[in-house]
DNA sequence: GACTTATGACTGACTAGTCAGTCATATTTT
DNA sequence: AAAATATGACTGACTAGTCAGTCATAAGTC
């Protein structure tokens, strides 16, 4: 009945065994049948038996995987947002180079990266979860913290801290406020979730308009 | 028809009921509790019993007051918002007074309006559960949409506009993407619920130095 | 190669627990 | 004493997590 390739998967914490053989490993299935199901009911809500018929899996063959619900869904999250990190990381290095990108551009570029990585794919479901699951899970918040927003805003904020003392930026709030130049990506995350079909919002426009609005200013001197 | 004569369930003393309607008080203790537990657990996790507990009534108790779960919650939802929508109605409104306001002054009032009476109070957790039930309650977010979003944006957008046509302002980017103005308020709700114990964030510097971000480009001519 | 035995990935009926909503009864008010 | 209000034990629906058993395949034997 069962035409499934052979895998072997190992204790519940193990890492993914990579061997696409006949379509995704049975890992990665219950991942993606598991982004639907959560994205579309959130945490509390999200039924393990749905999981596992979007997965075409037995409901047993989760726990083979993943410790728990709580697990799975945390595991979701990492291994989707992993990635994005590895691009932001990218971008905003590249600031070291021999000829400095200037801070503006960074932020533009940053903005792409979400407009196109994040707000243009499901992932954009990943933060919406981030978001609404957040604050009923403080191991979820921490994590999310010391792996993403202190390294993000930490590298924006040393990028414009130099900005500042060599002169391309005439104040101090985006070292004071890093978090300025994502709320609105954050903000229209929301509003594609909830208010898109009453108004659609344009994000990339709304971010292109945004970074101008922040940089503008600071250009004439 | 009796007054605040109750004796034993301590409720606020001296509390004025909207209506000449018997049993305010209880409707309002319960309501009470049910932003502690709401807030506190999100909907789905959040117990009736509990809420009874919060509230010293007896669970049957809010099934006088309430039709069921999801009408309590949104009655919560609907009761804490509208004041806000009053007052943000009232700042608007001061445009057309005799001496127009600059809609930079305008801007920051509607910020210490939402840093004072919203993320200084409760009132932020309603926000965060608007925000976080909001992608799961359709009709949450149709509600919050007609009643707050598109009056508080429209009216704010229809006064960028005059802004624009009078010189006030050079680009049109606040009327096209009014909820620029908001963004980094909802992100602070956010960040303070989840990140803060790891990084205070001071909401009213924050949207200070964003208002100015947006209009310092606009004064110099 | 055919036959036997071993393995462990997979299954799904089941358990044990949770919780929204009900209602027969009790208490308070008029 | 009738009406209004309040109670909380109870029910029924729902679901996370379990585990004894199955069976396709691999390994061992002749």
């Amino acid at each position: 009945m069962r035409t499934q390739a052979k895998n072997k998967p190992k204790a519940a914490a193990g890492k993914p065994a990579r061997r696409p053989e006949q379509g995704m490993d049975k890992r990665e299935l219950i991942l993606a049948a598991a982004l639907d199901e959560f994205s579309q009911n959130g945490f509390a809500l999200a039924r393990l038996d749905d999981v596992a018929k979007r997965a075409n899996v037995a409901k047993g063959t989760i726990y083979l995987y993943f410790k728990d619900k709580e697990s799975l869904f945390q595991e979701l999250l990492r291994t989707q947002i992993s990635p994005v990190m590895g691009m932001l990381e990218a971008v905003l290095a590249g600031g070291k180079e021999a000829k400095p990108v200037p801070l503006r551009e960074l932020a533009h570029r940053v903005a792409d990266l979400f407009v196109e990585q994040v707000i243009g794919t499901r992932r954009k479901d990943i933060v919406r979860l981030i978001l609404t699951e957040g604050p009923r899970f403080p191991k979820l918040a921490e994590f999310y913290y010391r792996e993403v927003i202190s390294r993000g805003l930490g590298a924006f904020r040393a990028r414009a801290q130099r900005a500042v003392k060599e002169g391309e930026l005439k104040s101090d709030t985006l070292v004071r406020f890093p978090q300025l130049i994502v709320a609105p990506a954050l903000t229209a995350i929301m509003w594609k979730s909830m208010f898109d079909k009453f108004e659609p919002l344009d994000a990339k426009a709304l971010m292109k308009a945004h970074i101008e609005n922040l940089f503008d200013k600071e250009e004439r001197s």
